[in-house]
DNA sequence: TATGAAACGCGAAATATTCGCATTTAGAAA
DNA sequence: TTTCTAAATGCGAATATTTCGCGTTTCATA
């Protein structure tokens, strides 16, 4: 009885990864999320599933090849979200209240075109960020 | 006799901030650098005329008021560099050296009034982070 | 189903950032 | 100029974040 791979499964064998448990888990995880999860948020929806230092090391390797997206919001750790080619987007953060809404236009790949004719020692460009920080108008309210 | 106040000075003032010894010789040191700053690498140029704790504090205000410009080159800590309306520009950095090149192109302002009319959540925006990964020419010749 | 490289778990180490509190100081006010 | 006070600093310790070493387990290939 052969099992069936999963999406997530086969796009980590054809880079050379094993598909194991930590990884699954972790994909499954940033795949229900609805914005940048923190290592913290990650550990605690693990339910025990997920060591520290495996959540690092899962996330270096998912960065690695692309999947997920290493994403700072102004804090001082790391945050984290599933990449996906249909749903590339990015974000705009509150500096007041930490609220995140997602950032849907994109118009900088045209842009890399652009940097990779004007630079003289870039080969190539493989990602971007881009956050927006600002104040929402909940906050901008309370302000005055 | 009445000695006067130096630009920096004269913005942090205008800001409700104390010219400090501290702040200044901060800016100084970034204003001298020709690539955003880590906490150590400003901590060796500063020569004893900043305690770490006095830097981070120094930072937090000047990064307040948009004097400088906090950079996540993606690294596990932040770069300082600063920010001037004449100059605002961004990077991109080769993932294999961590060589940083200054790119110059943003239209960002554009897209930031197009997000500001799309957007239900936010009042207005203050600033963006927008950074370039990539490698660099000699690190692509050498991969071959 | 045996094998080896890759991944994991654990605990500790290394980094990075923040905090508490006593002391000093910039800049406004007298 | 001198006085005064909130703001800023210095020091050392605490906290937070990330990485590492190493023995054990597991995925995926043959």
């Amino acid at each position: 009885m052969k099992s069936v791979l999963s999406p997530f499964a086969l796009i980590l064998r054809e880079n050379g990864y094993k598909a194991t448990p930590s990884r699954l888990s972790l994909l499954q995880i940033l795949e229900k999320a609805d914005s940048p999860l923190s290592i913290n948020h990650i550990m605690k929806e693990s339910n025990g599933n997920l060591t520290q230092a495996t959540l690092y090391r899962a996330l270096e390797s998912l960065v690695d090849i692309g999947m997920v997206r290493q994403i700072d919001i102004g804090h001082t750790h790391a945050h984290y979200e599933l990449e996906t080619k249909e749903k590339h987007h990015h974000h705009i953060i509150c500096k007041k209240c930490g609220k995140i809404e997602d950032v849907d236009i994109c118009e900088i790949r045209e842009i890399e075109t652009i940097i990779l004719k004007q630079t003289k020692a870039f080969a190539l460009i493989q990602n971007h960020s881009l956050e927006f920080f600002g104040i929402c108008k909940t906050c901008n309210k309370k302000d005055l």
